[in-house]
DNA sequence: TAATTGTTTCTATATGTATAGAAATAACGA
DNA sequence: TCGTTATTTCTATACATATAGAAACAATTA
């Protein structure tokens, strides 16, 4: 995750993930979650490159987020739809806040 | 700082550091607050290598992570103390969590 | 079915970066 | 001051990866 996050297209990708579709259930009139909806894979590419031409560059980065576990795509009609993973963040925040939580003596140590 | 943690080497070295030695102040019995303690880079080394001889490339890593902001380095004698920046966790979480907060709407998309 | 739109995979290339050995620097003790 | 210990910087190399163009694939509409 965090080597995913650390390309420069990638990290600005996941956060306008973030913003755009940071998945929050919506009850509909009859009760039901509205579908997890966010941007095209053009409209991404769109806010990266300011031209809504989808180019491999893009869909090379968004299949490494995807595969880092930080997003998610679903096939709509032609579109592909993305959105954050929803436990991505939560994950990671959990991941930077044990360290001290699994503290150890310097026993571990070889000298 | 993501860059910094997504080599698996330097991640090792920063969970170690934030096992080891997150920095907690400690009062002795002066009511003083205790220096910032940690490994040596020698012990750094020796857990990441499993000997204690220093690396270059162990050293280039700790840069790495120095210039990230992620651990302080210390000079203590002939050693140099490794610690955790204390707010680097922090700052990580923070940005994680402010995603959904600077919500934008999809008007921002060229499209 | 053919054409069109949206997206991904393939292949090649250029840039970045992790690693390793050797030389250099810094602090301490004899 | 000289040698020893601890660590960093230098230089080169091998490997990883971001990028780009072209071809392939998938779903929709005419």
């Amino acid at each position: 995750m965090f080597k995913a996050l650390g390309d420069p297209t990638r990290l600005r990708i996941f956060t306008f993930l973030q913003a755009q579709c940071y998945p929050i259930a919506v009850e509909t009139e009859t009760g039901a979650v509205s579908p997890l909806s966010g941007p095209t894979v053009g409209e991404v590419c769109c806010h990266v490159t300011g031209d809504p031409v989808v180019t491999s560059t893009v869909s090379f980065h968004l299949k490494e987020l995807r595969q880092a576990g930080l997003i998610t795509t679903e096939r709509s009609g032609r579109h592909m739809i993305c959105g954050v993973n929803p436990d991505a963040a939560g994950r990671l925040i959990a991941f930077l806040n044990d360290g001290p939580a699994e503290r150890k003596t310097n026993d571990d140590c070889c000298n």
